[in-house]
RNA sequence: GGGGCAGUGGUGAAAUGGCAGCCACGAAGGUCUUAAAAACCUUUGCUCGUGAGAGCGUGUGGGUUCGAGUCCCACCUGCCCCACCA
């Protein structure tokens, strides 16, 4: 038995990271002779400990990054924190620790963490926002976009949520609840600082220059929610004579987008302008401008308790309130303005302020919201689209709301007229109605979006500051640029008032203005979507001072080129992230490196339009699997062991009555099932069921025949928490495995991009192979002579690994490259146990076979490659290049098939012709046994390309 | 209600329109061992058959094609996003 040292990854790792570190051999330099690639991955919280998550984002992408390094790109992979946040300011008010501090130690903690993963991190580039040399650039961005007019404070409708004492972007709200506790969020109107992110909404709907995934672009223009129709004005029925009081009393807005004009008239905005006929009522919104105007002494009462109740209401109540629409009479009327009819105007709570002009038109017929609304208060139903083959309709006996294609009818001039149910101008009725409508003068066309200005500020402590002054007579100055930062006050008070110490800080609330008089600042600090969104400039030169980022540095490294991450961010950082940019470019932040960029050759037009060119999701890493199938076994008894002729998974309900009732059963759970043997939980005892052959099997929810397969020992998985017991620690395995095995594991035992449950089995697989190979580059050479044959093999081996490897790695999928590199293993221990390599032949395989390994598993390689005797480092070596002449065979297999169906293969020559390959098809045994004799109808060739067999179709 | 993604062995999963299930896990049998673990060898999609072999197979039903897991249509199931959006 030959002695040697065994695979220990503790002995190893540290000491590699240590070594690479310490000669900076990830360090990423610009360097204008080399090709740039800006490899970044998101940018964690530091929430305290490194979770498994992070391993399966991080690893593989760095397995990319090093990948594209060894194939010659200058490679830039960094790594930083997103440190702003309320966890910090929760832990300080809960533990009484600062949130600086607590947020410092779990970077520091993080840090070490990350650095056990093996990855080309560029320490040097770490960037945290947090610190002041950032921060001080996110006030700098706030200010410059502030300059430009694409910052700008204003009193709106907002969300705010009474748990979080602060208010939050739509972005940040979900079903009316906020996305990060689940609390109700309330609507408040507030003064607050808004990004004009709608100013870029036509450049955000284009995604002509990225390569980004299909569901995040759909996901983005989904949230942008762009619509077409029209806006129509409706004028208010005797205006002048009866609410001549309300409006000299009321400070009206008048102008566009207030839903307010000069002329008495209520602004709708529809998708529908062609069933304005059917219009026969309106809908404000309560708190829309023109209620008070509008209601009526008699009707004042009812409207004043309804809008008190909607007011009352959190978004979620106004969500959920089963669709039961409620509203009330104003009793003022409109005119509708094509059919002239005297229509009663109503507020309900399904009309919402923040969409189009917070006033609707009703068209019952046509709207299944106003139809149920109508129905509910007696309102008046006019069809105006007849459905074909269909009775006409009535709107006294209608039943439901019909908004697809048909005939328009009782709708003036467009009568006749065909609606195909398209949204736009491309629906005839709609493109007649707008025409109509225009030449009338009551509306034109118009687009209407979802998106909402990006509400920027929090009413929080740990956050960038704003940097805003407001002097004593009430005007705004900002913060002249020597004196930014605005730093956060460190003895700052945390008391449970959910104020932000800010606003009680009085040595940060109180200084000058730019004319040395007293002022105050501005107490709300940035929402934390800001930071996140420009940190991919930080690293560019995180210690720079003189700008955001050194231009010399952005000129080489942007645009991003491949970023990966959750797809979770869809609608909120890779959108703001993007708009931060296009408005970053239209200030000139980017300036000096397009001349810079320019002076090299590159075209400045095409680099600053998009932050990131590519970008990938990956899939969440779930819980372990558990709960199994409830069952019920019948069978003879061999001792304790049951051997079940009879099993039917029943109801977890019924477990118990069953159980009382089959005392010679076996009632309960399955825990665990291997093969037909089952361990089941019965009443925290486990026992166990074999299955015998034959036996009847029951499965209700699968239909047909059921075999002992189908029954599941485990189901329900769930996303990791601590709650839940199920997280997987990185760090124990870690310490178990190695770091690099659990790299591999991740890349090896998931589909990347879909994630799914952790299965801590299968993670052997890749521990067997790593001794393997440990064990082949630590055993003597073969002292053979080799057997030309099988060193061919062996070569068009490598060659299959080297495809495999370079394919999956470019294009994301890296399961198949740990796949191929454990086939190489497989091959390569056949032909070593058969002693059929020579020296040479071996040693040049396991080279290839380190360098392929080299991106995927760092550490391991590094050391077999210098215990080969080959030049440290590995990571500096060049990657292998498929080579089509070494990967070819001289014979290949021609596939027969018959009717497109494989039915046997014969042995050809590789570069056989199409002619030949059709002749020995026909004339082999296994044509002549399905011809007989006869003429195929047709015979398809289909040439062997990439590794694949020819094949010849014979149709009969 | 609108939109998206997915459905393949016992499990994780592969598969540029071209021999479905690469590679693993697990399992069964065997070798070694006093025994166990580890390691090694064989088998392993399902059904029938002692066997050679035959038939069936990528959620369901249609379609396109010489040929469909892959493309198109409809449906079922699960997950995700959005949602009184006018």
């Amino acid at each position: 038995m030959s002695e040697h040292e065994s695979y220990d990854p503790k002995s190893i790792e540290q000491k590699w990271q240590e070594r690479w570190e310490a000669d900076n051999l990830y360090r990423a330099k610009v360097d204008w002779s080399k090709p740039k690639h800006y490899a970044l991955t998101m940018l964690p919280y530091p929430s305290g400990d490194l979770h498994i998550g992070h391993w399966f984002a991080m690893t593989p992408s760095d397995a990319r990054a090093r990948f594209k390094r060894m194939q010659g790109c200058n490679v830039m992979f960094p790594m930083g924190f997103d440190a702003f946040g309320l966890p910090a300011e929760n832990a300080a008010v809960q533990r009484n620790i600062h949130p600086a501090k607590w947020t410092y130690a779990n970077i520091e903690r993080m840090r070490k963490q990350l650095r056990s993963m093996g990855a080309m991190f560029d320490w040097q580039r770490e960037a945290v926002s947090c610190d002041p040399a950032y921060y001080k650039w996110t006030e700098w961005f706030f200010k410059v976009f502030y300059q430009n007019d694409l910052a700008y404070r204003s009193e709106a409708l907002v969300n705010w949520s009474p748990t979080l004492q602060t208010v939050l972007a739509n972005e940040q709200v979900i079903d009316g609840k906020d996305e990060r506790t689940g609390q109700p969020v309330v609507q408040k109107l507030m003064t607050q600082w808004f990004f004009r992110y709608t100013r870029y909404i036509d450049e955000l709907l284009n995604f002509d220059k990225i390569d980004w995934p299909e569901p995040i672009r759909i996901m983005q223009e989904n949230w942008i929610g762009r619509s077409e129709g029209a806006r129509v004005r409706f004028k208010i029925a005797d205006a002048g004579v009866r609410y001549a009081a309300a409006i000299s009393s009321t400070a009206l807005h008048e102008g566009e987008g207030t839903g307010v004009s000069v002329d008495r008239e209520i602004e709708v905005y529809t998708t529908r302008p062609d069933t304005l006929w059917g219009a026969t009522f309106m809908v404000l919104a309560p708190e829309h401008a023109l209620v008070e105007m509008l209601t009526t002494p008699e009707q004042a009462q009812s409207v004043a308790d309804y809008k008190a109740a909607v007011a009352r209401k959190t978004e979620l109540e106004r969500i959920s309130d089963d669709k039961e629409k409620t509203g009330v009479f104003t009793g003022g009327y409109a005119v509708n303005p094509v059919s002239g009819a005297r229509i009663p105007v109503w507020i309900a709570d399904y009309v919402l302020i923040t969409y189009g002009t917070g006033a609707i038109m009703a068209v019952p017929s046509g709207d299944q919201r106003d139809f149920d609304f109508a129905r509910k208060y007696g309102l008046e139903i006019i069809p105006v689209v007849q459905p074909d083959d269909q009775p006409v309709l009535d709107g006294a006996t209608m039943t439901e709301a019909w908004d697809g294609a048909g005939t328009m009818v009782n709708s003036g001039i467009l009568n006749g007229l065909r609606c195909n149910g398209e949204k736009g101008r491309r629906n005839p009725s709609i493109a007649a109605a707008i025409q109509h409508i225009e030449q009338m003068g009551v509306g034109k066309e118009a687009v209407n979006y979802r998106l909402r200005d990006w509400l920027i500020s929090r009413q929080r402590y740990w956050g960038s500051p704003i940097p805003i002054i407001y002097t004593a007579d009430g005007t705004l100055e900002t913060v002249p640029d020597e004196r930014l930062p605005v730093v956060l006050p460190d003895d700052v008070e945390f008391i449970p008032s959910g104020r932000s110490p800010l606003t009680y800080h009085e040595p940060f609330l109180n200084t000058v203005d730019s004319q040395g008089r007293p002022a105050k600042r501005e107490t709300d600090t940035m929402d934390t979507f800001m930071c996140s969104s420009w940190y991919h400039l930080r690293y560019l030169s995180p210690k720079y001072d003189a700008a955001p980022f050194d231009p010399e540095e952005a000129a080489y490294w942007l645009p991003v080129d491949t970023y990966t991450g959750g797809a979770e961010h869809a609608t909120m950082h890779l959108l703001y992230t993007r708009w931060f940019n296009k408005a970053s470019r239209d200030v000139g932040v980017f300036d000096d490196a397009m001349k810079i960029a320019a002076a090299h050759g590159r075209n400045p037009e095409e680099m600053f339009d998009e932050p990131m060119l590519q970008l990938r999701n990956q899939g969440q890493i779930l819980g372990e699997e558990r709960d199994g199938d409830v069952i019920l076994a019948t069978g003879r008894y061999d001792g304790e062991k049951l051997f079940a002729d009879y099993v039917e998974v029943i109801d977890r309900t019924t477990m118990e009555a069953v159980r009382a009732e089959k005392q010679q059963a076996i009632v309960g759970e399955i825990v665990k099932r291997t093969e037909r043997v089952l361990t089941v939980d019965v009443n925290g005892a486990l026992r166990t069921v074999e299955v015998i052959d034959g036996a009847t099997v029951v499965v209700p929810t699968i239909p047909g025949e059921n075999n002992v397969n189908q029954l599941k020992h485990h189901l329900e998985i769930q996303r990791m928490s601590k709650s839940k017991g199920n997280v997987v620690n990185p760090d124990e395995l870690v310490s178990m495995y190695g770091a690099d095995a659990v790299r591999a594991y991740l890349m090896f035992g998931f589909d990347w991009s879909k994630g799914g449950p952790w299965n801590r089995k299968q993670i052997q697989g890749v521990v067997r192979w790593l001794n393997d190979v440990w064990e082949m580059c630590t055993t003597a050479p073969p002292t053979g002579t080799g057997d030309a044959a099988a060193e061919r093999e062996i070569e068009r081996s490598v060659q299959a690994a080297i495809a495999r490897v370079s394919e999956g790695l470019e294009t994301f999928s890296f399961n198949t490259p740990v796949a191929g590199l454990m086939s190489l293993r497989n091959d390569l221990r056949a032909a070593i146990r058969d002693n059929k390599l020579s020296a040479d032949a071996w040693r040049s395989a396991l080279r290839d076979m380190l360098l392929l390994m080299a991106p995927l598993t760092p550490h391991i390689a590094e050391e077999l490659w210098l215990r080969m005797g080959f030049e440290y480092s590995i990571h500096l070596q060049t990657f292998p290049v498929y080579d089509a002449d070494k990967a070819r065979s001289e014979m290949t297999q021609l596939v027969i098939m018959k009717n497109g169906k494989p039915v046997g293969h014969i042995d050809v020559p590789v570069d056989i012709s199409e002619a030949d390959a059709q002749a020995a098809a026909l004339a082999s045994e296994i044509a002549k046994r399905f011809l007989n004799g006869s003429t195929p109808k047709k015979v398809v060739y289909v040439a062997g390309r990439n590794g694949m067999e020819p094949k010849v179709n014979i149709v009969v």
